[in-house]
DNA sequence: ACAGCGATTTGT
DNA sequence: CAAATCGCTGTC
């Protein structure tokens, strides 16, 4: 008898691939965050963009440092930064170890919002967590979750996404960059009301 | 040392 | 459109 976790992602295999093939699988996946206080948040990914080693873009892409460790570690730990010295960004790490490789969580959408979001938030509740720095807070997504496994135990995990998506896949050009901006690298499910820049 | 800038968000 | 504000990068 093995004790059930039927939906948790244990397995991280399916991570141990490029990038810009795991980015599109990731939207529609579920990603929990749970609380010590017992609270537990539920959320749809619904944007997702690739960074990979020959990417100028990507943070690894001019050698390991102590800030892109994380990115550089092996599929299905999580490579948490911090931007503009003031909001968080999420990645799962994706292939080989020692091959800079990951996905940004850019929008997920929660069926719940926690006490603790902000009125602004309540008003346009699918809004919310539209946004990589957004999100992070949303979810008290941290440098703590930095180099962390993705796994119940961590307080953060996946969760495999239905066979089929309740939207088309939109593939376009990443969001923000000033290097690299031609490769079609973002993802996200069409016509969600949760994404970043539809 | 130090200036400049970034996978962002918010308010003017 | 500018501010907020930390860490990495290139240059002096």
């Amino acid at each position: 008898m093995s004790v059930s976790r039927p939906d948790s992602i244990v397995d991280t295999l399916w991570l141990a691939r490029p990038a810009t093939e795991v980015a599109p699988d990731l939207v529609g996946c579920t990603l929990v965050r749970s609380l010590a206080d017992g609270c537990c948040l539920r959320s749809q990914i619904v944007e997702t963009e690739a960074y990979t080693p020959t990417d100028p873009a990507c943070h690894g892409y001019r050698g390991q440092t102590r800030r892109n460790a994380a990115m550089f570690g092996r599929a299905g730990l999580s490579y948490v930064y911090l931007i503009y010295g003031l909001y968080h960004c999420f990645n799962v790490v994706t292939d080989c170890p020692g091959l800079a490789s990951a996905v940004l969580i850019r929008a997920v959408q929660l069926s719940h919002l926690p006490p603790w979001a902000s009125p602004k938030d309540h008003q346009a509740p699918h809004r919310a967590a539209a946004g990589p720095g957004k999100l992070c807070r949303l979810l008290k997504i941290d440098q703590q979750f930095n180099g962390a496994v993705l796994a119940p135990e961590t307080g953060l995990w996946l969760e495999h996404r239905p066979t089929t998506l309740s939207q088309p896949l939109v593939q376009t050009t990443r969001i923000g960059l000033s290097q690299a901006t031609d490769l079609p690298w973002r993802w996200y499910l069409a016509n969600s009301p949760a994404v970043s820049k539809p």
